[in-house]
DNA sequence: CCTATAATAAGAATGATTCTCATTATTACA
DNA sequence: TGTAATAATGAGAATCATTCTTATTATAGG
């Protein structure tokens, strides 16, 4: 999934813990490599139960700090849990589909040319209203294969 | 903005509410109303502020089964508060624009021609992931004009 | 090898949302 | 039109993901 290997990863992520006066700690190092083994985004949760000697005030703080680096995204549904998943510029741009039923989170791209035509939209809307845009997200909500049979 | 007059919507309300076995009760009117005549997605506390004689738990509910009705939307960001609004078949298919700095949000369109290609698009990568859509939603997230100054 | 400072972890606190249940309203039918 | 049966309401309690507190532990830099 990730194009990036690990020691790139951890380059990055010391220099954009440092840009902001955070360390890469023992703690944070394991939540990006579970982050990169996770083949879609993962609850906080799941984090915990794949690794028990984690804390989970402490999952809790260095996902909100690793997210304020900018290397980690949190995925708001209307599920109860977030989901989180690595930065855009560690994976790659993408959306995602997500499953009322059973909140299941997927990754999917669209083709460069309607991205492309899309951001191009996008960028005019937000000069309209005089928005400074961030990052757009997309999602597909619906139902999953598993969750239809 | 809605280009549905009170009546239809009432009507509608009914219908959609009675489909579900639910009453159009004059508590889910006032919300209708309430929605109706905000412009833009708004929080429970907004609703109960614009109207003081509205339980707080009957709001919590009933904005709940207005959403399983199909008649109202739970719009999810970082912030704190869920915002609501009507559904598209009321007002019309659009996206937000959400602030980051003030959690306030807005709506907007994309033109008709990347509208359709992003649904055909979308379309097709549903199939391919087994995937039945119900819905697809796009924000722009970021900083809007008056926390930029 | 100290000292200052940051990170950790356990549990308490917070707060949006949901639940409970006694009361009130509405419907269907006699 | 009354009346029983059922649904909706509202006040407050309960829930539960997340955040905060604080004492302890680790780290970096001189």
């Amino acid at each position: 999934m990730s194009t990036i290997n690990r020691m790139d990863i951890d380059q990055l992520a010391t220099s954009q813990l440092n840009s902001i006066n955070q360390r890469y700690t023992t703690n944070r190092r394991k939540l990006i490599g579970i982050l990169q083994e996770a083949t879609k985004p993962i609850t906080i949760n799941q984090i915990l139960e794949s690794n028990s000697d984690l804390a989970q005030s402490s999952v809790y703080r260095n996902l909100a700090v690793l997210e304020q680096a900018g290397l980690v995204v949190r995925i708001i549904t209307n599920e109860d849990h977030a989901h989180y998943e690595l930065a855009e510029h560690i994976l790659d741009h993408h959306h995602h589909i997500i499953c009322s039923p059973c909140g299941e989170i997927l990754d999917f791209h669209l083709s460069a040319k309607i991205e492309k035509a899309l951001e191009e939209s996008l960028q005019k809307i937000a000069d309209e209203f005089g928005f400074s845009i961030d990052r757009h997200r997309l999602d597909l909500l619906g139902t999953c294969g598993d969750c239809t049979e």
